[in-house]
DNA sequence: ATATTTTTGGACAGTCTTGTCTAATATGTC
DNA sequence: GACATATTAGACAAGACTGTCCAAAAATAT
């Protein structure tokens, strides 16, 4: 799990392999389930090192979420610094947005920990996720919707309120995800990308403005809807 | 839980207790978290009583899981047999059919059970699940592709794949509901109504029929995709 | 009213988990 | 090499949970 920038020895690493290992742990048993033998185990460290670097299973825990989201949050931004606010093919910019999305944000490790932990724990320790839910999805939420609206005003798309469009963007792009994502199926790269065309393409078809960008054909589109 | 038709004091009714106690526990701490004297206080009934109807932990984890299994599936078949396969008015009776789903498919008791175990407890116990996913939402899902592809035959809609626009329709319909259901919050009617509102108002923007009832202008719809 | 079934409360052994403690070992620094 | 710090394995007590057993009490049926 330790990318090649961080530390693969002496304590620090240490300290990683521990969150990690309780994330993979949180994740696939639940806060009650895992246990911090288990969770040494899976870290190739001793309990009582547990012990030493987060005190107890609680401050363990809370380590991990708030490490994760963070690392979530951090990612979510820059896939949304990549939207596309002055697309020439905006199907196919839209697209490879939406694919960003999907790999680095709904399909990634710590996004796919992240999202298991809330809802497995959310109910459970609601304090926990305030700060996913204000500084992450929410944020992201937001963000989007704003650059919607920007495209909106530049031409590009035609809706009335940018912040459902946002969610239904989302909504759509895990459309096809959640079965696979539910029972831990991984996605095969060309399935993936389909989903994300299928998804773009629904929401263009709703969004996307309708009148010519050369002229305006006002009297065919008034008989055609009359 | 148990309604007026269900038995309401002796042996059956113990037995629908712990269950729905069972289903709640389950729910609300995992299967590691929730334990017998908890279901059986929860139940109104000693633990003892637990043990005789249903033997252990795991069979009743099992019972649980089939009961409410089968009660879901009895009621998205009955909401899905009041699709609009004549609409007159399309979208007021699509709109109408999403609040049908919301309210007692997605929103309702046993609905957010049993998502909620299948997302806590989904990966760990696979063959309890399969049921869920053949006869559950499986079948909802192509059921449901099936009344648009109706829909599309008959003019009304128009669409490639009735499969892919049946997910997107079910997951533009949980778009809003993703955040209060993950967190427990109650939605308020009003709230519910511009949820199914909205999710059916874009999914007609992407595939209602776009020529005339009367006539087929089809020059002129060339002309305007050309 | 009596017989049968069901339920109850409590005790119980066995297991698992948490968190602490300790003495020995490893790792890294000066 | 000597020293400080980090880590290890293991033992340990305290508590929680499961599943069983049993005798008394309650509910139900005959």
């Amino acid at each position: 799990m330790a990318t090649d920038t961080l530390p693969t020895r002496g304590h620090a690493a240490k300290r990683l392999s521990i969150l990690d290992a309780g994330a993979r742990a949180f994740c696939r048993e639940g806060y009650a389930g895992a246990n911090i033998d288990m969770i040494a185990a899976e870290a190739g460290v001793s309990r009582q090192t547990v012990y030493n670097h987060y005190g107890d299973k609680d401050k363990l825990f809370a380590a991990v979420v708030t490490e994760i989201t963070q690392r979530c949050n951090a990612r979510s931004f820059e896939v949304l610094a990549s939207f596309p606010d002055q697309p020439t093919d905006l199907e196919k910019e839209l697209t490879c947005f939406a694919e960003r999305l999907i790999v680095n944000c709904l399909c990634d490790q710590d996004g796919k920990f992240l999202r298991k932990l809330i809802q497995r724990e959310g109910e459970r320790h609601p304090h926990l996720f305030a700060s996913w839910r204000n500084d992450g999805p929410g944020k992201v939420w937001s963000a989007l919707a704003a650059r919607f609206a920007r495209l909106a005003y530049a031409g590009y798309l035609d809706m009335e309120n940018p912040d459902v469009a946002a969610r239904q963007f989302l909504a759509l792009v895990n459309a096809e995800l959640q079965m696979p994502a539910l029972f831990g199926e991984k996605l095969e790269n060309d399935r993936l990308q389909e989903t994300a065309a299928c998804a773009v393409k629904t929401f263009l078809r709703a969004y996307r403005k309708r009148e010519m960008h050369t002229k305006e054909p006002a009297h065919l589109e008034s008989a055609l809807r009359g």
